[in-house]
DNA sequence: ATGCCGAATCCGATTCGA
């Protein structure tokens, strides 16, 4: 089966091609984040007209995650269980169902906006929830992942260049020991191959040419327990998907599975 | 050609993103 993770940047604005796309690469279930919708203004139609159906938590204009599949969605739990609040509102940033043979989590964890900012506060304390919550599954013997957009760049080589980042979040040594510890309930980082170039950026910015400079970032991360992984035949980033007029700043993360 | 930011919202300046 296939399986991807996309940040599609409000899936109104990216609806012509988010069915395009499903139908070109044969997506079996697909995580998105950032929907940007409400549930009312969700294209389920549309979705069930190409034969998928969907897992929806979003609420308006910001955050929104869902999971999309024709490979059956069954016991769908919407948010992150003990997860944090911020401004003493329960986000919409975790979605999680099993599809087919997979358990699969979509999340798009809190950017940080700036050190010390209490909305950093609120991502580290987010990771510490999401560790929790997936830790009795990671640990599991059912194939299991958590995609998403991580919001952190893993390593010093999944930025194009570091010296921007410096002391910029995504890469602060907080946010990645909590990735770490993520890492340490039993979930490896499957890392996808590049169809350009030498490294598996998922997304780069909207501003100053950043897609043809290529000038990227690694932060649209899947993270699978051992039965998952060692399922995994192939993994790479579409970035044909991140051309052209209409295109997330993000492109989608595939991952073939022998499930 | 990969091309100089885009989306949602109290309709247009503001907020957010990484």
């Amino acid at each position: 089966m296939r399986i991807a993770t996309w940040n599609i940047n409000s899936i109104t604005a990216r609806l012509p091609r988010l069915l395009g796309w499903l139908e070109s690469s044969g997506t079996d279930a697909l995580c998105v984040q950032e929907t940007k919708c409400t549930d009312e203004q969700f294209p389920y139609d549309e979705l069930r007209e190409l034969g998928y159906e969907a897992a929806v938590n979003a609420d308006g204009r910001w955050n929104g995650v869902a999971l999309i599949s024709r490979v059956g969605l069954a016991d769908v739990v919407k948010g992150l269980p003990g997860g944090p609040d911020y401004d003493g509102v329960q986000e919409p940033r975790a979605v999680s169902a099993t599809c087919g043979p997979v358990r699969l989590w979509s999340v798009y964890v809190p950017n940080g906006r700036e050190v010390g900012h209490a909305h950093y506060a609120y991502k580290l304390q987010w990771f510490g929830a999401l560790r929790a919550a997936v830790a009795a599954d990671a640990a599991g013997d059912l194939p299991f992942a958590v995609l998403g957009d991580y919001n952190v760049a893993p390593t010093d080589q999944d930025v194009w260049d570091l010296t921007v980042f410096e002391g910029q979040t995504h890469v602060t040594a907080p946010e990645r020991e909590a990735l770490a510890a993520l890492r340490g309930t039993g979930l490896t980082d499957v890392v996808p191959r590049p169809l350009k170039y030498d490294h598996p950026f998922t997304y780069w910015d909207y501003r100053q040419l950043g897609f043809p400079k290529n000038r990227g970032m690694r932060i649209d991360l899947v993270y699978g327990n051992a039965p998952f992984a060692k399922a995994v035949s192939d993994s790479y980033v579409d970035r044909e998907e991140r051309k052209g007029k209409g295109a997330s700043d993000h492109a989608p993360v595939v991952v073939d599975l022998d499930l």
